[in-house]
This record gives structure tokens, sequence and C-alpha cells, in this order.
DNA sequence: CCGATTCTTCCACTCAGTGGAAGAATCGGG
DNA sequence: CCCGATTCTTCCACTGAGTGGAAGAATCGG
């Protein structure tokens, strides 16, 4: 189509995408120029292709500035896999945040990363470093922990040749894993001890459904010494409740 | 670019656009035929583009099914007045909904319809429409009610010119919501008694920023005959909590 | 006020994108 | 199992939607 073309065979949806792919946690909100350069496109580019994106509302554009638009939002919102299973899951997450006040997850795999779905935030001053939509290591979270115990072989085997230090307690030893692995198989539930954030610990167990591990939930809290049986037996009771939601 | 368009003028990002928005509550899942209808776009076309977002993520396949994929809900998440709002609501609501097991809303006003940021299911068998995303009139609801009574004139004047009536208890004559409108502002909270659904009664209170009402937060329950003035008082202090963390 | 920076507009040129047609694949009823 | 209906995939001649350097307008901040 374009006399000059800078990237030939480039699409044009592709430098759609470009331009969303451009904001992050750390940039929601971009200047022409700096969406331009993150998309890597010339600035022409950036402004025509942008400006359609903000009639159509899936950019909006404030003070000079761009953001994610409502409507993208919504469309986001449609993703069938995170809404119907927060949709199943918010009752249970509702209640375990309500008896515990801790920091509560629901979580998947995603490769060989554990996503966030929902996170009901507590209330007490546990460092918590999640967030809806972001993915963290699957062998330093308790989620993490319990969607690896029943991964595919070669996801663990993957995830244990490549164990990255997050704290001094995180484990990085594959056989100390491997064995903690085969303990939740055994016991239906994860914990950590500071592997993530230090002052934070955290208990997880598996959301079920037809003999797959579909989902993880679990909660973040200062110590495991005195609660660590009640949060369980609370967590898989909810666990349990959002396996029937989910088969509804 | 092409030889043969079917309709001239018609943009690629456009065209990306038309395929996003032909997901919606209802049509989650679409195999390609159904998208390419609902696109308003030729076959091929539509197979080529649903295949590029796929690649980026942005859409997703299966079994022959396109759904919006997990790229989307991620970039989704990204739009700040969503995501600004939740966040600083959050802590909050949840205690609305610890305390009352209500179903508790967060809101805003887009034009002249009541926005939902958030719903946390309440487990009483109330009928409540509202989903995350979704948009309802702003006469018939707690939340509508407190955005309408703030709204500038013009949208009010426009609402107040076309009521619909959802259930036979909706408040469709002008001069008696524009009373009541007015009796919102003097009291500082909003009411309904079955105008949206039968069954369901609500009680709602803005969220105030700099003079600005940015937002209502709101509860559904069977009958306020017991606990309005109690739950009055429990959305007050949570909108100014709410408030507080928006200034932050 | 002025230099620096960002944003907007122009437009010659072309190749990314177009969709009808045809055939492959799938589905479901008999 | 067969076959008609329907959906999906691929092809490709043709062209106009899209390109980005350049230039000028607008904004910003010292």
């Amino acid at each position: 189509m374009a006399g000059n073309v800078g990237t030939p065979g480039a699409t044009v949806a592709g430098r759609v995408m470009a331009i969303l792919d451009a904001f992050d946690d750390q940039h929601p909100r971009l200047p022409l120029s700096e969406l331009a350069r993150r998309a890597g496109l010339p600035l022409p580019t950036a402004h025509r292709l942008a400006g359609e994106l903000v009639r159509h509302g899936a950019l909006a554009r404030a003070r000079g500035d761009y953001a994610i638009g409502r409507r993208l939002w919504e469309i986001g919102l449609l993703a069938p896999v995170p809404s119907t299973l927060r949709e199943a899951a918010s009752p249970f997450l509702n209640d375990i945040h309500a008896a515990t006040r801790a920091t509560v997850h629901l979580a998947v795999r995603d490769g060989e990363q554990v996503l966030y779905l929902e996170r009901l935030a507590g209330r007490a001053s546990v460092p918590v470093v999640s967030t809806v939509g972001s993915t963290l290591p699957l062998h330093a979270t308790g989620v993490g922990k319990v969607l690896l115990a029943h991964a595919p072989a070669d996801i663990r085997r993957r995830v244990l040749a490549a164990l990255t230090r997050v704290t001094p307690y995180t484990v990085t030893q594959p056989g100390r894993l491997r064995a903690q692995l085969a303990q939740i198989r055994l016991t239906g539930y994860a914990t950590t001890v500071e592997e993530m954030s230090l002052g934070a610990c955290s208990v997880a167990v598996p959301v079920r459904r037809e003999d797959q591990v579909v989902a993880a939930i679990g909660v973040v809290v200062p110590t495991l010494r005195r609660d660590r049986a009640r949060l369980t037996a609370a967590l898989q009771v909810a666990a349990q409740g959002i396996a029937r939601h989910l088969g509804a």
C-alpha cells in the first residue's frame, strides 16, 4: 500500500497491537512521542492509528496523553477464561476474605508462570506484589506451587531446570522443590514462607474440575504458625464450592 | 491498497475493531462465519484478520470458536479510570460486603447510563441484573440516581425527557424524579424500591473528589424497611474512605 | 521571550490488503 | 455410511489505504 514503508511486511493489525502493547502497569498513560517510540512506529503513523483507536474508544486521550480506553476495558472483560473463573470464584473469595482479612488470590497457570485472575487486598501490612493480570514465578508462590505440582511433566521439568532466587528463602534446589511438589499432590495444599516477599507467607489449594486442576486459590498472611490448618480447611471448602459453580 | 474493496474508505484498524465489537455478553464465543457476519466483513477478510489477532493473543481460538484472548484482557486492565477507582474502592467494598452480605456496586456515569465498574455478588436471592462492564439506566438504579442527581444540567434534562419504564414501580414522571434528585442532593443518598427489578431495593451514595462526584457506591437488598439508616451510614463511611484513597 | 520538544499535516508512491471464487473440511441427518 | 448443507481455507489480480520524511504549528519550560 504505502510508498515508503520502513518495515516491509508489517501489517496494520500488527501496528495496532504494537500501539496497545506500548502500555503497561508502569506506563498507563503516554504522550504521542513516547507512544510512537515504545510502539516502534514513526510519529505520523502512530498519530494516525492512535487517533483512529481513540475514535473507536479503544484508546482515550486526555491533556495530550493516551491511555487504554473504556471500550477495550469492556472488550477485555469478555475474555471467557478469566471471567468464568472469576464469576464462579467471587462469592467464595469474598467469604475467605471476610473471614481472614488477608490478601486472597485466584490464579491459573500460564505456561511457566502463574497468572493472577483475582486479588482481594488484605488490610494487614503484608507485602504482596501480585496484581490482577500480572504473572509471577510458579516456584516462589503458594498458588504457583499448587499449579506446578499438577502441571504436565514437561512443564515441571522446564521450571525445575531454571529456578531463580527471589528472596534468600526461595527454594532453588530442584530436588527440594520436587519433594515439595510430591508432598503437595499428597496433602492437597502448598505453603510458602517468605519465598516471594520477606514478611509474607502463603497457603494455597487447587480448584479441580474433572480430574484437572483448572486454578488455584490462596491467601497471603504474615505467619503460618497459628492458622495454617484453619486456613487450609477454609480454602479447601471454598475450592470445592468454586468447582461446583464451574460445573453448572 | 486492495483492488476490490467492498466498503471504500474503510480502514484496517476499523475492521479490527469491528471484529472485537462482534463479541458481547451473549456472544463470548463465535465461529468464523458468525464472527464475519457480526463484524460485517467478507469471510476471507475476517479469517485473515482474526488469524492475525490470534497470533497476537488478542483473540483465542479453541475448537473452531473465536473468543477474546488473554492479551486483550490484560490490556483492558490497564484502562486507568476503571482500575484506579476499583483499586481505591476494593477494600471498602469488601468491608461493606462482609458486613451486609448484599450485592455491592461501584459505578460511574457514562453519558446517560450508569456503568458498573465493580460488583460483589450477594448471597441472598435478590435479583440483580448488573454485571461489571455493563450499563443500566440512570433513573432506575440507586447508584444511577446518585450519579444523575450530580450530573450536568443538560444530561439531567435529556434523561428526564426520556424516562422508560423497567418495572411497574419505575419512576417515569419527570416531576417526581426531579424532586427525588433534589432530595438526593440534600440528604446525600438515593434509594430505589423495585424500580429496576421486582424484589430488589437499593441504597447508594456519591464518592466525591474535589467537589466532583466521580463515582457512586451502593448495595442491593430485599427490603429497606429495617436497615436503611445503617446501610446509608456504612456506605457514607466507605465513600469517604474511597475518596481519601483517590486523593493519594 | 526563545530554544527545545512535541504534535499535526501533507502527499508521492506502492505493496498490504481486498473479497469473489473455488475447493477442502466438517457436520449432521437419514 | 453417504450425501447435502454449511463452514472454513486458500488463491490472487488488482488497487487505494497506508506509509513516513519533511515541514510547519503548537506547546513547554527555563
